[in-house]
DNA sequence: ACGGAATAGATGATGTGTCATGTAGGTTGA
DNA sequence: TCAACCTACATGACACATCATCTATTCCGT
């Protein structure tokens, strides 16, 4: 950190608009959700990954990979999602320590109304903006940046 | 809504590697900023904001629009960082409804401290993943999105 | 077989974001 | 001038995320 090199006006500009896009983005996808299905973009993704996989049953480590959540996140995350009815929990017979989290009947209609709307949203408001080369372009670039997290973070 | 139009291979793939990006980026940044100054990335951007003004003090409806935060979001955060000691509120006299927000010594020396090691790990973990011609794409491609966004929503 | 290390998971405290609502002071037009 | 309206800001309730910590179980080397 001796020196630092600041950002040359291109990053400046090309960082600004990630920052606000990326809220705004966020946001706009959360309040769809939550208006159209009563979810979260959170709840989304946990039960879309539950629905991927066969009796809508894993464990919750699995899920937790899967998502790159914090194990305290999703543990938090399913007990509200349960309280809600979205999920429940098993007990795991060759585990001791461990348990299942399985998708309701109401958890898998719940993505099933959401799925669509959401789809359609992130479809409107963010590839509807763009053309091939440029998602082309985001993909490359994107991946390129999470190597560089891989590497440094773990 | 009616039959929504599904994403290609190559939106998922770059909608999906979008997602993980931008959720592992922001964490970082968070970590960094919290290890480095027991800042957020939120703290951060107030702190930028009434830096870059004269007296280091604006209204709360002034940092509001130019963090595009919720109202009650900056309220309450601007309570947490007054607190903390980062921040004071004043009398306005102008408007007896109104306020003001000023940095306070800390306010100043926090933001002074943090800003490098900030601005070094957007370069480190970001811009040097990418070439010219990418962040320039990326500027580019946020941008339209942007213009999407403010359409959709206002 | 056992003791230490690693793994699965839950929990409480605290910081953060959103929504709904409240309050007080400005603004405007009949 | 005064009623209707708008604007600036605060607050309480609640969902969400992170950190530190705790428990219980399994794994593994000796």
């Amino acid at each position: 950190m001796d020196t630092p090199r600041w950002l040359d006006d291109d990053q400046q500009r090309a960082w600004r608009a990630y920052l606000r896009m990326q809220a705004q983005l966020g946001a706009a996808l959360n309040r769809q959700l939550q208006a159209a299905c009563n979810l979260s973009l959170a709840d989304y993704d946990v039960l879309v990954h539950l629905t991927d996989v066969p009796d809508g049953r894993l464990r919750p480590y699995e899920l937790q990979r899967a998502l790159e959540w914090e194990q305290s996140r999703l543990s938090h995350h399913l007990s509200r999602m349960q309280r809600r009815g979205l999920v429940e929990r098993q007990e795991c017979a060759d585990d001791g320590r461990g348990a299942f989290v399985v998708l309701t009947q109401a958890g898998r209609e719940a993505i099933t109304t959401a799925a669509p709307g959401h789809v359609e949203t992130v479809r409107a408001l963010f590839f509807d903006a763009l053309g091939p080369e440029q998602v082309e372009a985001l993909q490359q670039l994107t991946t390129q940046v999470l190597a560089r997290l891989d590497a440094a973070g773990g």
